[in-house]
DNA sequence: GTGAAATATGCAAACGTTTTCTTGAAAAAT
DNA sequence: ATTTTTCAAGAAAACGTTTGCATATTTCAC
């Protein structure tokens, strides 16, 4: 399995090493004959250069860190892959890695990172604190946030625009006639969460709606979430609202699967909407009206400003804000 | 943002910068108050150990390439959670990319892999054909095949058994009262595919049914696949079939788009069996029975496999296959 | 108190590249 | 024909580690 070197190359080619380097890399000092020797030898011997010797002398390994909560996420699933396609085109690798939303280990993997000597990161942050944890991290390597608001915060991220996205879909609900609008999910878990609450907020201020939240005290994340809490709100007495915003597509899917079994019909009975547009929300029989994240573009500008940041050796930080689009399905109606 | 060497460390410490080194590898031929010393020094100085220099001289990056058709795509996001768990908790991390099924794009990535002196490779193949393309790469870098059954092929692979799952569809079909059981998917595409086919073929010989399939021209995959196929299935004259045994769980995900188009009650009017247990089959009101594959056991001995070769450097292979189990919910009935 | 054994530390090679500097030869200009 | 210029190729340093070997110091047995 002993790897071929540049060194066996030039043996065989009889030139010295450096001159196969030069061969390889497309530099001009070089006959045109050699070359072409160099070149048919090397596939001969089925030479492959050594990414991580390179490395060590360009002091670049052009590989970059993502940091998720869990590829096994539906929105971040979507986004890695975007990321690594975006990545691939600008010549990067992607080292993978989940924090499981565990601070400690975050800040672990960020240390492992550095040493694999990463050009940058890719960061979906594991919690709100997760700034104030690595800012002395910071300052040692390139990083970029995603998918949350960092709002003052002098650090770059990317991120689609929460609190505009809550407007958009409180105005969505007002216009089909609903006047009594749950807002369902976190208010303090992160600041995605936080600027999702307050637009909904600015927005029922704006209508002269009064908000109205249902206590969260649970837990469990997720689809999980969405389902004990929600059950819990059916099984109470009269209900007092004719819609649900929720804060995202999985506690909506929990919702759902808890009306589903109290034999509340969606939307007839109810209607819900969603955040983040996950892949499963399109899927027949489910088909959740919710406010889009693009991930795409959420990635393309991810890259865009890391790979800026690398190359130029940027101090500096940009905040850059993607806004939402509505994405109409069945899971709200008319009223 | 120069990171600071095990040569600043060793100035600071007054020593020299081999003692540095075996301060922190733990070698035991130093003296427990100069450890100390240095120890204390790194943190000081915010040392962190330049993995890729290290790799250099272990010759070993402790990088495993995982080669996915693609992240976005439920079954292999799931896979690629466990996968990286795995990973981390034997010291190795994951540099991703995804084939999107093309096979020239695979090769490239193995030889990016390789270049990238990664100490293994993860495959998930783009196509039955992957084999034989890559066959060269195959003796200069452990691999393992993942989810694919390569059958008599000299090389490792973990697969779940696919011809088995089939037969124990069947037959809970067959025990639920079904006589006539559609085979809906690809039946060359894969080796996978092939073996269930098979599964189904012989289950369907023994239980003296006949074989019914449904022809599969349409190239487009998966949710739209299945979706197209069953629309034309739907509206030919009379049905002659009460359930229908779908290839993979995004087939029939499909399927029941179609069917709730149709006004085609599931599982009412037609029994659905899927294949893999994606995570969205499990999902409210979607509620899929099939087959799973142990996503979670797969890259564990996926991993067990290929860090043993690794280690040992084995040159032979060895094939494990995972026996599949019924997952039952609410897609199919008695009749 | 001498020699041997054990222990702690330093030196330097090696890993496979890229790149600067140098050299030698050929081409061009005088 | 000589000098200058251009060009191709080699030599060697550098990147940041680990580790075998050499060396200096301490410990121990006699």
């Amino acid at each position: 399995m002993k790897n071929v070197t540049i060194k066996d190359v030039a043996k065989a080619a009889g030139v010295s090493y450096s001159t196969v380097s030069r061969a390889l890399s497309g530099s001009r000092e070089i006959s045109h004959d050699t070359r072409e020797r160099i070149l048919q030898v090397c596939k001969e011997m089925n030479y492959t250069v050594n990414t991580v010797a390179r490395s060590m002398v360009m002091k670049s390994t052009r590989l970059l860190g993502l940091i998720l909560t869990s590829v096994n996420n539906p929105f971040m699933s979507e986004l890695a892959y975007y990321i690594d396609q975006e990545a691939h085109m600008r010549g990067y690798n992607i080292i993978l890695c989940n924090s499981s939303r565990d601070m400690d280990q975050e800040r672990e993997l960020f240390e492992l990172m550095i040493g694999r000597q990463v050009d940058g990161i890719l960061l979906c942050p594991a919690g709100p604190g997760s700034y104030e944890r690595l800012r002395p991290y910071l300052s040692r390597i390139p990083t970029i946030f995603i998918g949350e608001n960092l709002r003052e915060v002098p650090e770059s991220y990317v991120s689609v625009d929460n609190f505009r996205g809550a407007q958009i879909g409180v105005e969505y609900l007002y216009n089909l006639g609903h006047r009594d609008i749950l807002y369902f999910g976190r208010r303090r878990n992160s600041t995605t969460h936080q600027l999702r609450a307050e637009g909904y907020a600015a927005a029922c201020e704006r209508l002269g709606l009064t908000p109205m939240y249902c206590n969260n005290t649970f837990s469990s994340t997720s689809i999980r979430y969405g389902y004990d809490l929600a059950k819990q709100l059916f099984s109470q007495q009269e209900r007092r609202f004719s819609a649900i915003f929720a804060a995202t597509d999985t506690n909506a899917l929990g919702i759902m699967q808890a009306a589903e079994e109290m034999g509340l019909q969606i939307p007839q009975d109810l209607s819900l909407l969603g955040f983040d547009n996950i892949r499963d929300s399109g899927l027949p029989r489910i088909e959740l009206t919710t406010i889009e994240q693009p991930k795409q573009l959420l990635a393309n500008v991810a890259l865009d400003t890391l790979v800026d940041k690398i190359q130029n050796e940027l101090s500096g930080y940009s905040h850059r804000i993607i806004s939402p689009a509505l994405i109409e399905r069945n899971s709200c109606r008319k009223i």
